[in-house]
DNA sequence: GAATCTTTGTGAATTTCTTGACAAACTCGC
DNA sequence: GCGAGTTTGTCAAGAAATTCACAAAGATTC
């Protein structure tokens, strides 16, 4: 299906096109054209076509795109028809939030438990799971053999937390942790979320816009 | 001192150059080559010295650069040494962890009000701030003119809402509110945060790992 | 202070990404 | 069911980003 190695820059615009052709689907539109689809999103409709062309045929030429038809090959391709096992470790602000905010079920995860270090923590309930301190991780781990983890821990402890993690048969990262991990990458995918890089992005921009 | 326009994948670089000098002032290193810079990024060393000298020459040969000197440079090129007044729009779940946990002032903004629609809401005390209702924001932006505004509203509501901002002088925007904004790109900023994006991506890269 | 070593800044080469162009294939209206 | 109109998939051209390579300049050693 796949026809050579995918690159960054067409991984990153994959989302964007499921977001809209969900976006599409629910208005109850039926087909569009690469044109029309480029319009909307500010691309062009050769790079659309193109990236597409990537993971196989899904057009038709004088027709365009079935939207509902693409958007589920788009949802086998980026994997949301799985349900992989997810943890949080972490359970501080940022770790309550993303288990009560994030629809896990949405994005191919579901989310199996929540983990803190701090006795205080432990025991309290967030988002319906009991937070279940870090001790037990190894005994949870062999049992639900979670998939992926999502860090919203200290920096410090992020880099030894994840190689423990890792050890334990993770695959996956979502890295709140401000830094950026290493793993090896045949192994273990890590997926870096720095809300203040894209916050000094937007100030680089302001600046420069009102030098 | 700006060569020429720089391109969206320096920008993107820029805040982890940024953030990776930080950390080495903070452990008290004075110097560091673009080679040995590279390693630890894992990038390569021409690369750093190509993307830095499209802001001007901070390094000397023989010696590489002055971390402190270098981070200092950057964080003006950046304008992190700016205080730019900025609101957060709608004060839910997501609101309310920005407020208490992003620290502004690093990044070159400073909180100066937080308003929501909800009149439950409205009167509430988050970070220090009294969370004012919407219709008070006329008034508030001609006092205090805001720069930027933090987006954490529903996306029915996101586009209609900034455009009411820009009008009201807002030139940037932080956007939690899962839509891509339209603005027009010479007077107002957008930096979209699509965390959903983010756990797609990693979706992608366990399951095209582990066919 | 001379010789060697290190490292920058930069022009050119290379690689990667995006856009253009068009034949082939399908749709749609009559 | 025919002809005009669309739109795809793809190859090639063009643009952009990254890497290479090296002269020039300063650091370091003895």
């Amino acid at each position: 299906m796949q026809k050579t190695s995918i690159s960054e820059s067409v991984i990153r615009r994959l989302p964007r096109y499921y977001r809209f052709l969900s976006a599409l689907e629910r208005i109850g539109q039926e087909r569009i054209s690469s044109k029309e689809l480029a319009s909307q999103l500010g691309l062009t409709a050769s790079q659309i076509r193109q990236d597409l062309n990537c993971f196989g045929e899904f057009g038709q030429q004088g027709y365009g795109y079935n939207i509902s038809a693409l958007r589920k090959q788009l949802k086998i391709i980026i994997g949301l028809e799985k349900k992989r096992s997810a943890i949080i470790v972490g359970a501080g602000n940022l770790g309550k939030v993303i288990a009560a905010n994030i629809d896990f079920e949405s994005f191919g995860f579901c989310l199996s438990g929540i983990f803190d270090i701090d006795h205080e923590i432990c025991g309290k309930e967030i988002a319906g799971f009991t937070v279940k301190h870090m001790s037990e991780l190894l005994s949870f781990c062999q049992r639900e053999k979670p998939f992926v983890a999502v860090l919203c821990i200290p920096q410090e402890a992020a880099q030894e937390t994840a190689d423990t993690l890792i050890a334990l048969g993770i695959k996956g990262f979502w890295n709140f942790s401000h830094c950026d991990l290493n793993a090896d990458p045949e192994i273990t995918q890590v997926e870096n979320v720095h809300l203040g890089d894209s916050l000094m992005m937007l100030s680089y921009r302001v600046t420069k816009n009102n030098k």
